[in-house]
DNA sequence: CTACACATGTAGCAATCGCTACAGAGGAGA
DNA sequence: TCTCCTCTGTAGCGATTGCTACATGTGTAG
């Protein structure tokens, strides 16, 4: 039942954002009540934490099932991943660890954590992704930045191959 | 007195973040009440944006002071930008702009036009500090994700010239 | 002096926050 | 059967949330 509850935070996180994640929403969510959630995760930062980690499972699988399969050059793969995120598919996830790294820049250290984890399991994607992955943290900040400034309603480029 | 509120609520927002920003404490903070923070802005939302529009206004000027005067090439200008960022001094900059990117990327119009003149305005100002200004959009999105990756706690190479 | 807009303090509202105490249900082992 | 242990529902705590009603200043224009 714990895993299904896990389940439900992550996806309600990545709906609704960290900074609306208070626990009777959540556990609304989930079918249960935030009695339940205290049960499970200890208290509210465990509940966030864990489905933090849950997303942080899922995201990569989700952007690897849209894409063919094998490493390909920078100036193939990055061009594809622009659709993809131009489609708003994932605005989501940017969202979601944009407020972590916030958290994190301010010196929250279980935030900063979960937001390696991410970023971290994103790098490695791309390096495996790439034919060139000495390439992966310099394009990995690429993508970022072009996720912030999506947020702003900016049109930066995308970084290319 | 409400310009002074504004620059305090600024601080407060800088210090705490959006997600702590709320009218006792930022009404606290201002030496007022959150009565007055209402009277003067209306309601917390307005509250908000005015003391972004003043972190807008000062983010660039602050950033200046450091600087050598006159338009450099991507060369010299980011090694200098990359001493004061890795410095620390503006992670609580850029952990506002993250939160507000965030909301922005929810679709919150509101946060999302906040977002978008902070963003402009160190666009423009980077743009006029460059000796090639059409290389902005490019070096803006590499800061904005090294700072992600930042808070991420990643050692992310910091954009070159 | 009066009138009227601007400004401010006190008090309180209903809603929500994270969390907890308590009681019970249900199964597993002695 | 008795006794634990895991799980769950109800109810409520004190604190904080955004916001408002009401009374009272404090100036300035007529």
């Amino acid at each position: 039942m714990k895993d299904k509850h896990t389940d439900a935070l992550a996806v309600f996180i990545l709906a609704h954002g960290l900074a609306a994640a208070s626990l009777r929403p959540m556990a609304k969510a989930a079918g249960t009540s935030d009695r339940m959630i205290v049960y499970h995760f200890g208290d509210k930062a465990g509940a966030i934490e864990a489905g933090l980690a849950r997303i942080a499972e899922r995201g990569v699988e989700a952007l690897e099932a849209l894409l063919p399969p094998g490493p390909r050059p920078a100036t193939e793969l990055m061009p594809m991943l622009e659709g993809i995120m131009q489609s708003g598919a994932f605005d989501a996830s940017v969202a979601v660890l944009l407020e972590v790294a916030a958290l994190g820049l301010r010196g929250d250290a279980a935030m900063r954590a979960v937001a390696n984890r991410i970023a971290t399991d994103f790098r490695d994607w791309l390096a495996a992704r790439l034919t060139e992955p000495e390439r992966a943290d310099e394009l990995l900040r690429g993508i970022e930045g072009w996720g912030v400034l999506r947020g702003c309603g900016l049109d930066a480029p995308f970084p290319t191959g």
